[in-house]
DNA sequence: TGGGATTTGTTCGTATGTATT
DNA sequence: GAATACATACGAACAAATCCC
């Protein structure tokens, strides 16, 4: 098996921990804490934290380090609005175009979120991301994948930051009429669902506010930490 | 005046080196020679080279350091097709919603781009990507601009790589439509216009192979050492 | 306001890996 | 294929800034 590098290691790690909204919007992350954490030097983890922040997942303020980004709920607004438009992109570009080893690879996606939602599991929200990520994917277009990659994952954290607690929100259900549309090959029908769809996902985000007890981030990190 | 961190200044530098092609794609960039022309340490050029790859301008391969990002022509295409959705949705936002100040800005940008152009100066093809950025800026949507920045200074490597010397290449006149167009408001047109662009600088830039002399890297970072 | 503890910023020596002859 | 030259990877240690009492 590759080993990824360490920062690569870190990185992702850390990024799960965001994605998943294990670390809270505005979390300070110092460099020696993470460090100990993952047994790895302050050099390691500086350069993960600015991989990080030029995802824009954490900022990095001079001389006083990195924190979990937290945007604005206009900067939440315009992520929206962008990601539509790409989005928009993918599914006419995907539309009437899967082939069967595609569509299977979605649907089994959008089971393992089912799975997920049912347990109540953390990895829930990244594996609603995830499928548009694997949409994206399909387009074979790297920079489209690029974007989209990046746009969904800073989705995670504005819905944990204006949002309320997921549990509720369930898109399985529009997941599957948009692996639907996307086989009947109807390009405006398509286009709607995903559109529709992503409007739904913000409402519902953003309708409570949520907030939750704050664990140390040595207890955060644990899970982050071993290997995957 | 507020100086930005070395950091930056070195990333800055580069960047600027690199969209303005003055260095060729491929080219391989150790840490100790630019470290000595900026005077700083390898660390800081190191972070400096971190960015630039995050941006995609350069390629770090572990163990053997970095060098100008030489997209294939595939990947140039993609590029070029994904930022051509993206500045539709730039010129349908902006479209018919120009203030007399915005459209002043525009026109003395175009008029910077003529003057460089005439004077066959380096930064005419940054000046020239340049107009496009602040046609983004003006949507008033962050990730629009940035994802429009990092797609119009990708650009240029490719044009760079896969093109001909581009004095020949002139878009003031296509600047000076588009910005007709927008005034005029017809949503239709500025978007045919705009595609009709980026097709014609994409074709324009690809037809002849450019390959030129090879001077040193201490000679080319000379202008970009130099303070702004 | 001050000063000590903490955290970040940076340098540089050493280790490790790559290319070349 | 081995030895040499060279460039990068990493971490310990120091300097500087910030935070907190």
């Amino acid at each position: 098996m590759v080993q990824g590098s360490r920062v690569e290691i870190v990185h992702q790690a850390l990024r799960r921990a965001i994605v998943e909204q294990a670390l809270e919007p505005g979390a300070k992350l110092p460099e020696d804490a993470i460090g100990e954490r993952f047994g790895v030097s302050r050099t390691i983890v500086r350069r993960a934290l600015e991989r990080l922040a030029a995802e824009e997942l954490v900022a990095m303020q001079p001389n006083r380090g990195a924190s979990v980004v937290a945007p604005t709920l206009e900067e939440a607004r315009d992520l929206f609005e962008i990601r539509m438009e790409l989005e928009d992109v993918v599914v006419r570009r995907l539309c009437g175009r899967l082939t069967a080893a595609q569509i299977e690879r979605l649907k089994s996606a959008v089971a393992g979120e089912q799975e997920a939602h049912l347990q109540r599991r953390r990895d829930y929200i990244r594996l609603s991301g995830e499928f548009h990520v694997i949409l994206a994917d399909m387009t074979e277009s790297p920079m489209l994948r690029r974007y989209l990659r990046q746009l969904v994952w800073r989705s995670a954290l504005v819905l944990r930051l204006h949002g309320r607690p997921d549990w509720e929100d369930c898109n399985v259900h529009e997941h599957h009429a948009l692996i639907a549309a996307l086989i009947a090959g109807d390009v405006e029908q398509c286009r709607r669902l995903m559109a529709a769809h992503l409007r739904a996902v913000l409402t519902r985000g953003l309708k409570g506010g949520g907030a939750r007890s704050e664990p140390s981030l040595w207890d955060i990190l644990a899970v982050y930490a071993a290997p995957t």
